[in-house]
DNA sequence: AAATATATTTAGACTTGGCTAAAAATAGTA
DNA sequence: TACTATTTTTAGCCAAGTCTAAATATATTT
């Protein structure tokens, strides 16, 4: 129906959607694909005559609902498959990002249903993102950044910001995973860094580290 | 490393090669593809450039042994996520080819590995052909078309020809599948139609059925 | 062997999705 | 307000892969 092109943008203008609240800016979207602002001035006129998005030169974008429907629809096949790879192939966790960014383009709705029922109809996927539902609803959860906790609050850990190998082999290392309990022991306001205990390790971290952790308190 | 379009066309031609020894006709190419030929000629050239078939103007052509290794490995893809399909999603045989004709172009060799031990490293399809090796090989096993026996010989349905839906769901109606015994009870030599006995059944089949169910006997 | 038919290649064009360089609009600053 | 910096768009070009129409080579008949 859409091309691997043009779903790559919906999901990039979707995701930056979710991050900014207002209209993504022409730049914005170049970052994130790593492309030119010119490609996304074309692209972005393209999906516009499909109604996928609303767009005014100068202006920015935002999705339609038709097109917000259809970033979900790869949003949930993304997080589906990498539930997959994690669970039944035995991947790590750190490893499949780049195997589902090609997976969520694989075109049947047939395959998403049987796959979503095979993995037992999961809600999260393995960094902790919510799996929207066929209808393209996500559940949203209310969950805070660690570095917003203050000393001797707690809480679990339910996601990663961010999914780089580097930073989820660091949190291994440090026997940090989803469903993890931390508390929060010291906090340094100067530069935000912390001393919290995991399990019954108490160790240092940045607030670079403390930015990438998704908290859920009680 | 090569573009769906390439692995399209190495995979076109190892099959073509397969059936009919000798060169690959450009035409031949062209209706397998269901495209044109002179996109043929464009395409084969570029590919005979990047040493993966050789070719002369006007003499066909025919894949290196580098290009049939890549076409075997697109194969051996193809025929894993069949497997996968039938056997963990629970989809039917006749549901399967055009999903796996998508998943065949996963770039990920360890997702491969992976998926074959996860599948119990399976030697055959759900159509019973078999799958090439991380190496490239196929096992050849001895196996007749169904029109090739005769009278009163017997054998066991190791594959079929054909995988159209139309084919499979006959197939279904009359309880064949790979495994199934048949016997050849009778045989028209004038139009090769046959009566066969397949369990408690005996009934009529036409050569076209005949010509896409491949026996192995003894 | 010449004529005809078929197969194959070439030439030129189109679409998609990129890019660079230049122009235009908007935002920020003095 | 006027100048400067940044953002965004336009214009023009390119590569991959496809197509149609025309040219050329090979195969088949007579
Ligand atoms: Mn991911
Ligand atoms: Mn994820
Ligand atoms: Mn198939
Ligand atoms: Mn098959």
């Amino acid at each position: 129906m859409f091309s691997l092109a043009e779903e790559n943008y919906l999901k990039a203008i979707f995701h930056l959607q979710q991050e900014s609240k207002g209209g993504v800016s022409t730049n914005a979207i170049a970052e994130k694909m790593s492309t030119k602002p010119s490609s996304v001035t074309d692209m972005v006129q393209k999906l516009a005559e499909k109604k996928l998005l609303s767009y005014q030169k100068y202006k920015g974008t935002s999705l339609t609902s038709k097109g917000s429907k259809i970033a979900a629809g790869v949003i949930r096949k993304h997080r589906l498959w990498e539930v997959f790879l994690v669970d039944k192939l035995k991947f790590h966790w750190d490893e499949v990002h780049e195997i589902a960014e090609q997976l969520e383009h694989i075109q049947s709705d047939e395959l998403v249903a049987r796959l979503d029922r095979f993995l037992g109809e999961p809600d999260f996927d393995p960094h902790g993102d919510p799996i929207p539902d066929k209808n393209g609803n996500i559940k949203t959860t209310e969950k805070k950044l660690l570095s917003e906790l203050d000393k001797k609050q707690r809480g679990v850990c339910v996601g990663v910001k961010e999914t780089k190998s580097e930073f989820l082999q660091y949190l291994d290392k440090r026997n940090i995973t989803i469903g993890t309990k931390i508390r929060v022991l010291g906090k340094e306001f100067f530069d935000g860094s912390m001393i919290i205990q995991v399990g019954r390790d108490q160790f240092f971290i940045s607030k670079k580290i403390a930015d990438n952790l998704y908290i859920q308190t009680s």
